[in-house]
DNA sequence: AATGAATGAGGTTTCATTCAT
DNA sequence: TATGAATGAAACCTCATTCAT
């Protein structure tokens, strides 16, 4: 009984260390190259143990975007616990959830970014890409309750409070995307500057027009 | 002579074939399942002809994100051609550029976000990811003239314009990243309502806070 | 632990069976008809096995042609450890030696003889440049050390027993090569007769001029 | 009438600047980067020119090594002629004929070596292995008479005089083909101590033995 | 549970040769 | 005669996945 127990603790610990190893090798080599053999050996174990644990590659992949996509839920329900006590500023409160996310782990982000693209979810067994849309929704749903908030407050202008979650998350999204593809081709580093000036038009253009 | 001239724009004409196959068969399957030998098919030509026109499959993809980076220049020049005369909603043709630019060919847009990401331009012999960096640089560029001049003209707040064309262009690309996920995902279709949320953001975010 | 010992037995031995493909191909067929996919054929194994094996083509043949340097090896060493019981004819016993080696496995020889041209070796890479080169010198410094016993010994006349040894090999060599041609081309079988002149002519050449 | 004897020259002509071109490819870039692109660039020709002059790729290396084996056959030719006024060292000017042959053009050399290997030879065309092998008679016949009336004049020792032909020859041979991996291998060079010793051993090795 | 070994199914690229002009 | 264009036929190599122990 309590043997069970360790067991699922132990594989639960494996399936871990394969999945840092998979993300390990994605850092330093990149998606298209990284292949069983490598995670394997970073992984310490033998390409033929991967598949006890997980059933196909793409299996492992999109476990660890599961997994970084929980740190981005839990982020933001933290954010929308504490929506009351912050007050004004709740914009800069989610867009500090965003660049804490990315900063948190920018591989596990540019990974998760790389994987939402037609191009790779097209390929996914639909299990896979249910578990894909799941620990996505979810992130989607506290964003919208928060942004839901931020409206009814008088903090946000009157609209669509979906629609306006999907706006600012989608402009973070974007920068990212820009910085790294800049990163690669042309070596410069961080775009805050960028960041800081969404931000503020984000700000000004969110805010209730108190008009006269 | 002649001769000479019509032997170079038939040479010109296979290369645009070929082009439009690879997209062609890009859309169909996606990037991954796009061999060469796909590619030939569908331009009725052998894989080793393809060869004769490019030396490698990168080069293929390369050529096809330069001819859709010089649409989209081409929109953007016209654009700025016209700042004159367009007044105030400067911001919004900005825009209807840039959906213009989507709208006109959905799928190469996608491949040129897919290309223009660190995974992939990672592995690009280095004359092609220069070629990449060029399509690229002088849309960048003008977006930057157009910023610039909003700004001088008081249509736009004070602030970096080449910063300002950044945020407003990756306000765009954000959106349809993530539409682009959506539309695997959950079948649904474009995001219009996110799209003009955005605009009106921007719009309110960017104009001069004429205060008082 | 004898599971490990077992696993590297085995290992060898299909190496082994590897090479023996190999050179069954080659000779049924030559080197230039040789593929992987026919060695993965004659060694009852898929295409992949080999690689899993020998990185490369080249790796394979460089093995093969190890192989047989080494048997020359041991067929020189056996022969400088017999120097001192051998007495007079030890230019016989040398020319013998080569001639075994010869006989003992031609197909091998020939292929020995056909990857140890500036063509072949030019294309390999570095590493396995060394290999044949290390291959190969450890066959060069033993015929040198019985050519200088010979010499010392006053068997060979005075002379610098490095050239000497490269002179009695390449007698050697030569007829060989002219031998393989003349099959190919005229069907004409083994040239005993050559190589026993040559022999007689290098006996008398060699020997000490005891003149007067 | 005099226009057909131009056509006819002028044909002869490309077909040398072809044979050159090859020969000019393999000195460069060794025999398995020798592709006909590469020939007809540097004659200056295109691909499917040389077509019109040579049916197959083989065709023009056996042809390049024809017109190499002919300028052998001159060098022996001539000494033939020479044989009277020679007197005692007739080996030596055999020698030398070699020597010369080989200085003359040792890449042409070399490729003629690679050729006439079992290897090559192989999967030669019948009518050209046949041309291959006509080249190379002439020289072996005048080899031959050349070793016969050493032999008749008591130059050289009693022997079959054929026989002893090829054991010169191929001790010139065997020299080279040690000389040309050694240079690959271990970048050294021309190997004259080498063969000066070869030859000495031969001149000891084949004089009459006027005992006592 | 763990793994070494094996493999099927491609993928890109090269090149001698032919054909239409 | 000359050639630009086209291609068939391979060749080498890689990798996710399965199997036997």
């Amino acid at each position: 009984m309590g043997i069970a127990e360790r067991r699922k603790r132990e594989k639960l610990e494996r399936k871990q260390t394969i999945l840092k190893a998979a993300l390990s090798v994605y850092e330093a080599e990149g998606y298209l190259a990284t292949t069983m053999e490598k995670i394997a050996e970073r992984a310490e174990l033998s390409k033929a143990t991967l598949y006890l644990y997980f059933k196909t590659k793409d299996e492992i992949f999109v476990h660890v975007i599961g997994a970084n996509l929980r740190n981005f839920s839990e982020l933001l329900e933290d954010l929308y616990r504490r929506r009351i006590n912050i007050g004004e500023p709740l914009l800069e409160s989610f867009w500090d959830v965003f660049k804490q996310y990315y900063d948190d782990n920018p591989v596990a982000f540019q990974l998760t970014l790389y994987y939402y693209q037609r191009e790779m979810i097209r390929y996914l067994s639909v299990p896979l890409r249910k578990v894909l849309y799941r620990s996505g929704s979810k992130n989607v749903k506290i964003m919208h309750k928060i942004a839901e908030y931020g409206v009814n407050k008088g903090l946000f202008k009157k609209c669509n409070p979906k629609t306006l979650a999907e706006v600012i998350w989608t402009s973070f999204l974007g920068i990212i995307l820009l910085e790294n593809s800049k990163t690669v081709i042309s070596q410069k580093t961080h775009m805050n500057i960028t960041r800081d000036l969404a931000m503020g038009i984000l700000r000004q253009g969110i805010e209730k027009v108190t008009d006269k």
